[in-house]
DNA sequence: GCTTATGTATATATCACAGATACATAAGCA
DNA sequence: TGCTTATGTATCTGTGATATATACATAAGC
């Protein structure tokens, strides 16, 4: 599976596990037993919504993860950038040919229709909070 | 430059060049210098093109490429699904954990947020034809 | 049938990624 | 103080998707 870019996936995943136990303390084994994957990319991943201050880890005998606010008050959004997966699309990179019109400008050009597709991306991940998968995680365990 | 998606802002670069250039008759060899790319990549992209009806192309002695239609037209999601890039994020693939409730429902309820954010981003792409891109070319190269 | 275009199959090189291992760091506790 | 057990991180490897290169099939005008 390697190649298909998981990171967002795999982030919510935690995060929602995350929420679904939010005031008592995680292991990152016990995250990684729910994700199914190995704890070593699983602590990568912890480790970026780490520094983007979603998570709290402490360290030591007693080593827990939390989240740092409440579910409610994070949104698919944050967890995105976190997450640092790369962006939806690439413009190419080849040379310019200079006795075409397009080839001088389509790079610029297109660079602005990626970033505008992304904004709409990003509006729809900004709309869901991480309660919002919390509960339909509850919801549907019933 | 392997692994990260192109094929969408090459369509887009080979369309825009259609574009400025509709109704008269193209070679892949004209449009792969434009692109700055080999001729077999560069016809290959062309292929799916044709197979999504945006673009004629003509075999033989004197053949060619056109835009099917107008570029007014043909919007920049037309060229995006003619391109059959890849979706955007892909849920991971990781057996499900029986005994964790988020593992058990994640899959499902990511499926959504996924789907709800790539049309977001559909959206913008669709608000977005090929004419603007054109109208975009021509009045930088003033 | 020669030329020159598009169309396509196949092989190769590269690169980002997940996965694995090893070890550093940190903190509770005996 | 040192043992234990957690997180943190650096590094290497295998895999797969991608761009690239090559070769050849197909098609149509002349």
């Amino acid at each position: 599976m390697a190649s298909t870019n998981v990171q967002f996936s795999v982030a919510t995943h935690i995060m929602t596990a995350l929420g679904d136990h939010y005031g008592e303390h995680c292991t990152s084994t016990f995250l990684a037993e729910s994700v199914h994957t190995t704890p070593s990319f699983v602590r990568k991943s912890i480790s970026k919504l780490v520094k983007a201050g979603l998570v709290i880890a402490t360290r030591g005998n007693v080593g827990y993860c939390l989240l740092s606010r409440p579910p409610a008050k994070i949104n698919l959004l944050d967890i995105y950038r976190a997450s640092e997966a790369p962006a939806t699309f690439e413009m190419h990179n080849y040379p310019v040919e200079k006795t075409c019109r397009t080839s001088t400008n389509i790079k610029k050009i297109m660079g602005n229709v990626l970033s505008k597709a992304q904004s709409g991306f990003e509006e729809e991940l900004a709309a869901i909070t991480l309660a919002d998968l919390v509960a339909q995680v509850r919801a549907r365990s019933k």
